[in-house]
DNA sequence: TTCCACACGTGAAAC
DNA sequence: TGTTTCACGTGTGGA
């Protein structure tokens, strides 16, 4: 039985050869040899579907290895474990570039909340922040793209201006019951607001809000406003956090 | 032998659990027990080395996936091949991003040139841009920078928003005389002005300017409105271009 | 020769 | 229940 295991392997890895013509490759893209044993393994009865359950469960492992080095640039070492650690810095390093490019688009934005760029998704622009922040983020993200809701939300910008005042600028497209909703939002919120304002423009809502707020009130305003109107959107959904 | 193994891997196991609280995690995480093995197993000799080994290399790749577990966000399955497949998944969701975010600075940095950020370099983020227009931008640059000028540009951005129509939005300090110059760029531009609009607020100008005009002359459009500004402020430049 | 990385089959545990 | 996932020890082939 071993000798036949060895054969078969041996029989296994030269195909391999064969089919990706680089023997480093040689631990991936066997999907295909899936189901040889499979048919031929009537015999074993007893284990046999759990040896032929492993190998499939290690081809898929192998094959994700294999899409993830594809997507990761620079490989240096073919290394499974080398693969995987290259694609943490990779990560780490969009990481950190987002997070300038952040403080880029900050600064460029800092005076001027309200201006209109509706291919632009605001949402992706918080990168390494507070986890429990990020995953609110991702909750938004799901609600806004379900095109029922009465607030499609396209932007949201929060920017202090100085002299105890943040002005919140966001952008959504324009719906039955959308702006009422809008305004309950900023009603909700219980916010000292300064002066509103919204435009109706090529289908969609532009709404500035003037509020009196200190600058460290900033984050949180972002945060509650996001909820709120992910709250709206999908009641049921458990958003409490 | 195979009860022994089996007897230290209950132990490995149990220990696992003591350790991470969860049983979820049990397969991370142990390093710790990496030389355990080997300070107990001068009796093997032979392959006893090469098991360690391999158990090694295991907890070294284990450890990794973990590590990669940790920098992706939205792990929904601790499975393996899951954190695998969310951690491809993120990745092309941010090469995505990049070349959004990518797009949209070099929308802002071609219709804004006169943004202050010193401690970013664009030059990292466009790789093969003209350089004619990377010397008009540090030429900009210097205009905007006399703080005696009348209008100092903070951010200028013209959008086309459909319905034959391009948003104009601009910000800059609040000074003697910036209002009207303002209104004399637009005045002197000869566009086509469906309605204007200006707010002051906290010492800078905002203005919006509502166009009609075509998409494509959106960036023409940016253009004049940028040399017509560095023209008003420093009018002995031959900024013809 | 040793070292390293891998695929394999196997029993157990979790769902 | 069975299906899935895991760690383990082992043998193999390439540096």
């Amino acid at each position: 039985m071993e000798k036949m295991d060895e054969e078969y392997k041996h029989f296994l890895e030269t195909n391999m050869f064969l089919q990706t013509q680089e023997h480093l490759d040689s631990w991936g893209l066997d999907e295909a040899f899936s189901g040889y044993y499979d048919s031929s393994s009537p015999d074993g009865g007893a284990s046999s579907k759990n040896i032929v359950s492993e190998r499939n469960r290690r081809n898929k492992l192998n094959q994700r290895l294999f899409a993830l080095r594809a997507v990761v640039p620079n490989i240096s070492k073919m290394d499974k474990a080398s693969i995987i650690k290259d694609a943490i810095e990779y990560i780490q390093h969009l990481h950190e570039q987002e997070k300038k490019i952040e403080a880029e688009i900050m600064e460029l934005q800092s005076g001027m909340p309200n201006n209109i760029n509706p291919n632009y998704d605001f949402d992706q622009e918080l990168p390494v922040l507070l986890r429990s922040k990020k995953k609110r983020t991702d909750q938004l993200y799901d609600s806004l793209n379900s095109t029922n809701s009465p607030i499609e939300l396209l932007e949201l910008r929060v920017t202090y201006m100085g002299e105890n005042t943040i002005v919140v600028s966001l952008t959504c497209s324009k719906r039955t019951d959308t702006m009422v909703k809008l305004c309950e939002v900023f009603e909700s919120l219980n916010l000292k607001i300064i002066t509103a304002n919204i435009i109706c423009f090529s289908g969609k809502l532009l709404k500035t809000v003037f509020i009196q707020a200190n600058e460290e009130d900033k984050d949180l305003l972002q945060i509650k406003i996001q909820t709120a109107i992910v709250a709206l959107n999908d009641p049921l959904s458990p958003t409490s956090i």
